[in-house]
DNA sequence: GCCAACGTTGGC
DNA sequence: GCCAACGTTGGC
């Protein structure tokens, strides 16, 4: 089993949007190399850790699983969509999404400041520089002492 | 609102 | 294939 790091804006869609929808679909992962994760890498049942950006404050908000692998995201072929691309066609689709469900929401989230501040993550490529990627791969050690900031 | 760090596009 | 210009992400 595998562990992710998925982000995203509250303003767009959060950990509570998650939680009242059960489940959704990760669409407009724009981003080849965070395709490739998506496509080639997540498996069902994988763990993936919720994080918000642009938010206040940015941080890790909770836990979902991954129920669905790999398929063709859909609003790459429909030209209403933000996430139009015409290089996508349906017999060839450029982007792929995963279904995820909600496990739950931290009652404290972990900030990324505590991120940072904490030795044992700082391998974490949440707080690598540069790091613009919106999916991509954590340690199980980083996942578990995720939870065990958000528990104390 | 600013800007660093990328990724993508397109002219050559 | 190179690289300048441009667009986007996302922290601050």
């Amino acid at each position: 089993m595998k562990y992710w790091l998925f982000k995203s804006e509250p303003n767009s869609y959060s950990i509570d949007d998650l939680k009242k929808d059960k489940k959704t679909h990760w669409d407009g992962v724009r981003n080849y190399q965070a395709r490739n994760f998506m496509r080639d890498e997540m498996k069902k049942g994988d763990q993936v850790l919720f994080y918000h950006s642009n938010a206040q404050p940015n941080a890790i908000a909770g836990v979902c699983e991954i129920v669905k692998e790999a398929y063709p995201d859909h609003t790459a072929f429909d030209p209403d969509s933000k996430y139009y691309d015409p290089k996508s066609k349906k017999d060839n689709p450029a982007w792929m999404m995963v279904d995820v469900k909600f496990k739950k929401k931290f009652k404290t989230q972990v900030t990324l400041s505590e991120v940072k501040e904490n030795p044992k993550l700082e391998d974490m490529r949440l707080i690598q520089k540069g790091n613009r990627l919106s999916v991509f791969p954590i340690e199980k050690k980083e996942f578990d002492e995720v939870l065990k900031m958000a528990e104390k």
